[in-house]
DNA sequence: AAAGATTGAGTTATCAATCTTC
DNA sequence: GAAGATTGATAACTCAATCTTT
């Protein structure tokens, strides 16, 4: 994948309004930006995962572990939280406990849950990897300003989008 | 996946503050939005493709031809407009062949290059498939100008991450 | 019956390696 | 040798089906 010679979104932009479909460019360009961003920063975010052997799926799961008051939390929430499918969970939980970054715990009073806690070494681990994902986005020099409109917008489109019949 | 009771991004800032990230708070903040409101959309938009028989990697090579002069482009222009790997526009235009929605056609002029070709078929359903999309997103109910914003500010986000060394 | 977790099938993405053509 | 496309391996997600516990 090379780098672009000219600005996807503004393109995308004006392509909707060249077709007919005034009504419709600014949300399917805001949508077409959304999953451009996502792709760019994803594949950012694992290259400086990749020396701690992780990927982002199984660095959030981690993260959110930490940011518990025990370090351990039931599978089920931690897809609502993550708003994955329980069988993702399953999977990155297995090779979380592979690397031992995460062990499995029966929940003491409900047989159905199972915990997930983490262990010293992933303590350790979400920790150093947090500062190298810092390392790339600090790097960006984008305003603190201009980062709070985006999670403020964005999630309410995504939040709207969730909840749309 | 259920919904949430509680805002995520909001939450996601808090946590990052709390811990004492309170300088890259912003930047994983948005990050994270970009991350899951690209989950979210990603789903719905699958959702309304799904009676196309159409996913929205597919629906993207689809819409790329039909916004094209003569309906045809190199796999490799593709996969540059597109921002993902060779391999992946390989397999979309397999799919799209087999569907009868795209044809390969070699190169006049270059062996190497193969050209993917809309069918009339491809052209009708890219239409009808796009109005589908917009129906969804124009029930968001955003207004122009926010999505305008979120446009500007996370494709330069984007255009950083993809440039940062 | 319902909730929580797991498993297996099907898609898509990436990356590395390969093959053909320039 | 370099560019364009394909193939095979790996990872992650979704969905449906299944199993255990409540």
């Amino acid at each position: 994948v090379t780098a672009l010679d000219f600005d996807p979104t503004a393109e995308a932009r004006r392509q909707w309004s060249a077709h007919g479909w005034n009504d419709a460019a600014a949300g399917m360009a805001a949508v077409t930006s959304i999953m451009r961003a996502q792709q760019v920063c994803l594949r950012r975010v694992n290259e400086s995962l990749a020396p701690f052997g992780l990927t982002f799926a199984r660095y959030e799961a981690l993260r959110l572990l930490a940011f518990t008051r025990m370090g351990a939390l039931p599978l089920g929430k931690m897809g609502n939280r993550l708003q994955v499918n329980a069988g993702s969970i399953t999977n990155a939980i297995d090779r979380l406990e592979r690397d031992g970054l995460v062990e499995r715990r029966p929940h003491d009073d409900d047989g159905r849950v199972v915990l997930a806690v983490l262990t010293d070494a992933g303590r350790v681990l979400v920790e150093d990897a947090t500062v190298a994902i810092n390392n790339v986005f600090t790097s960006l020099g984008l305003a603190d300003n201009d980062l709070d409109t985006i999670v403020s917008l964005v999630a309410r489109l995504a939040e709207r989008a969730a909840t749309v019949t």
